[in-house]
DNA sequence: CAATCTTTGTGCACGCGTTCACAAAGACAT
DNA sequence: ATGTCTTTGTGAACGCGTGCACAAAGATTG
């Protein structure tokens, strides 16, 4: 995937490792589509398959946050929605900043995922004094100056930098000093930050690389194995089980 | 992070180490920033320091590529750019194709990261036909119809969806059926893809909602522990030694 | 109430990744 | 040429994460 997760040395918050936290929000996913359809009671194996992890995975994963299921039967889907989303903390109102309005910026802004789960856009700083006042996806966008006050009138704990490379360790020194300790990078730089700040990162041209990687790897193999084993490359893979995460991971990971 | 590395049970390729491999590109980086700066080499303790990584983690995964550095004196830094550029394969042309030219895929478009290593926007496409003929960072928007006919055409391999999550399995299905063995996810999806085929996803909503969870667990501490250890939290962490990737990956991970 | 069947929760083993710590290698000075 | 000093490359130990396989728990049926 295309973001990394970074934080600290992977100090198992409160029992819960952290490769089970990456995909508590790939569980939540499936299970809201479930609830949305009505569906009571759900499988492990069932799950798992919406989320595309392997069922004992999954009711390890679920192990650490306690016994929800019911043997015989499945996980309460409702009940499990409300659990995982205490967890993870949705169930509060988290003011979100995002500091550099460009195209990135702009349609982070716009993305519906943000607000669709607790997370609140509180205000878009950009540095551009022409940008100021104009109204991106609804909201006006006020000038760097704004940061400090911005941050702490509104209680913002939770910043999200998309600005080019050469301003994201100075916007994140303000954002810190301003209070803020969890922070999104898409900044393609290594942000230094104080103990007790998180930062994650999503790195758009990291992920392509790894991509190429592979590519390259398979087109290699392919010209050394000539044709003979071309035919083998049909056979479908429906498991989605086996999918990771890194969450993968991904493009996502830890800075 | 926010990226999501995903492909398949980590088959060793070639003797890399994924792990390795999703690191490579952070090296490249603060290499080829050495390199501008025309520094002619560097040791592993210094390019640790600028990746953010451990220097002994970055020697082993050096030692995954051969034996590239001088003892007493370090790794030449054109050398090393130019290995690691060739492991990753981006010594050639990849050309790719984003589908889905919302605020995203516009943004995407526009990302100059794509075209600095490599990467070349081949196409863009979009399911609206008022869309088509538009340009978008100079490339006219082609309509969905033409997805076939554009991957063969320019032997595309790299896919890139930035569709609604609704339309992500299908376009995945046809950038498949059409040659696409390599696909950077934005949409808020699992996909099925066959054997053979890469899948790395970005999710933002899944790094925001793990940066939630640390959140949280920082102010449940807080309370716990009172004003007592507030003061502790101000010594600075600036060895980014201990930075993780992966990112956590990044907030890409594997798929 | 007993038997059967389904599904959870977990003990255990395995493998990957990280880190330490040091020997080997080479540069450099004398 | 010999010795010293720096830095690489790696052997080995450790810890986390994954997956198997099964016992325990509860539903369900007769």
């Amino acid at each position: 995937m295309a973001t990394g997760r970074t934080h600290r040395p992977a100090t198992r918050s409160r029992g819960i490792p952290e490769a089970t936290v990456a995909r508590l929000p790939l569980y939540l996913r499936a299970l809201t589509a479930l609830s949305e359809r009505s569906v009571p009671t759900v499988s492990s194996e069932e799950l798992a398959a919406a989320a595309g992890v392997n069922s004992a995975k999954l009711r390890k994963d679920f192990s650490y946050l306690g016994s929800y299921g019911t043997r015989g039967v499945g996980y309460d889907v409702e009940y499990l929605v409300y659990q995982i989303s205490r967890e993870l903390g949705l169930t509060q109102d988290w003011p979100v900043v995002i500091v550099g309005i460009g195209n990135l910026g702009a349609a982070l802004a716009n993305y519906g995922g943000f607000a669709s789960r607790g997370f609140r856009v509180a205000a878009l700083i950009d540095a551009d004094p022409a940008m100021a006042g104009k109204p991106v996806a609804g909201i006006p966008v006020q000038h760097t100056d704004e940061l400090e006050s911005i941050i702490t009138d509104n209680g913002v704990s939770i910043g999200v930098i998309a600005t080019p490379a050469g301003a994201a360790q100075q916007v994140c020194d303000r954002l810190v000093a301003a209070g803020v300790t969890s922070i999104l990078n898409f900044a393609p730089t290594v942000l230094s930050v104080p103990e007790g700040v998180d930062v994650r990162k999503v790195d758009l041209s990291i992920e392509l690389q790894i991509l190429a990687f592979h590519e390259q790897r398979k087109a290699g193999e392919e010209a050394a194995a000539g044709t003979a084993t071309a035919p083998a490359a049909t056979a479908r893979k429906d498991s989605a089980t086996d999918q990771g995460p890194d969450g993968d991971v991904p493009a996502v990971m830890p800075a």
